[in-house]
DNA sequence: TAGGCCATCTGGTCCT
DNA sequence: AGGACCAGATGGCCTA
């Protein structure tokens, strides 16, 4: 980080001084006075190295904005990690394991409810349904464990990261969203 | 040591 | 004009 801008300075200003007490970088002028108070007279007309000064500035706010923006995204994977199941001492989640784990906890839930809500006052089926489907026991809709897909209205279409890696929520050993020995604590967990 | 994950920088594009 | 968002590049750290 240092070397890049080190490297703007040098490069692209090499009328640039620095100053020992401060971070501020100045470009020395060679014009005559005379030149410089024409130019001062007509307005905002900005040197070469001003003008890369400006630049860097603004670079550098820009730079601090996006990491900014990523830190707050990083919080909101942090939020979502939360209030995913999870274990204390389990290494912390990826951000694509989380948005992968999350997009099939949530899909188990409304299959949890739908199932509830259809068997409402029949069975005490549903509560299963959330571990067989992270688990991988779950009953696929289709025969083939991930061709089916969320599409249209409804609502028992699978996650559409099904078919993509690392890991298929229906394929009893390949989760790749999850480590295999908090799959075997999570099996007892949920149930 | 290779590969995965991550943080950061950067330039481009779109929006207000 | 300036900020937000995005994707590519880069380098560091960690693990198998």
């Amino acid at each position: 980080m240092d070397s890049i801008y080190s490297d703007m300075e040098s490069s692209s200003c090499d009328r640039f001084t620095h100053t020992d007490d401060e971070d501020s970088v100045r470009c020395a002028s060679p014009e005559p006075a005379q030149q410089q108070q024409k130019k001062r007279r007509r307005g905002r007309v900005r040197s070469e190295a001003t003008v890369q000064v400006v630049k860097k500035n603004r670079r550098l706010k820009a730079n601090d904005r996006e990491r900014n923006r990523m830190h707050n995204l990083n919080d909101a994977l942090d939020a979502l990690r939360g209030v995913l199941p999870a274990f204390p001492d389990e290494t912390k989640l990826t951000k694509i394991e989380t948005l992968r784990f999350a997009h099939n906890y949530i899909w188990a839930l409304s299959e949890t409810i739908r199932i509830a809500d259809l068997q409402a006052g029949k069975s005490g089926d549903a509560p299963r349904l959330l571990s067989t489907t992270f688990l991988g026991s779950a009953p696929s809709p289709g025969s083939d464990s991930c061709s089916w897909s969320s599409s249209g209205s409804s609502s028992s279409s699978s996650p559409a990261y099904c078919a993509s890696s690392p890991g298929s929520p229906t394929g009893a050993e390949d989760y790749g969203y999850l480590p295999q020995d908090a799959l075997m604590r999570f099996r007892s967990f949920v149930y």
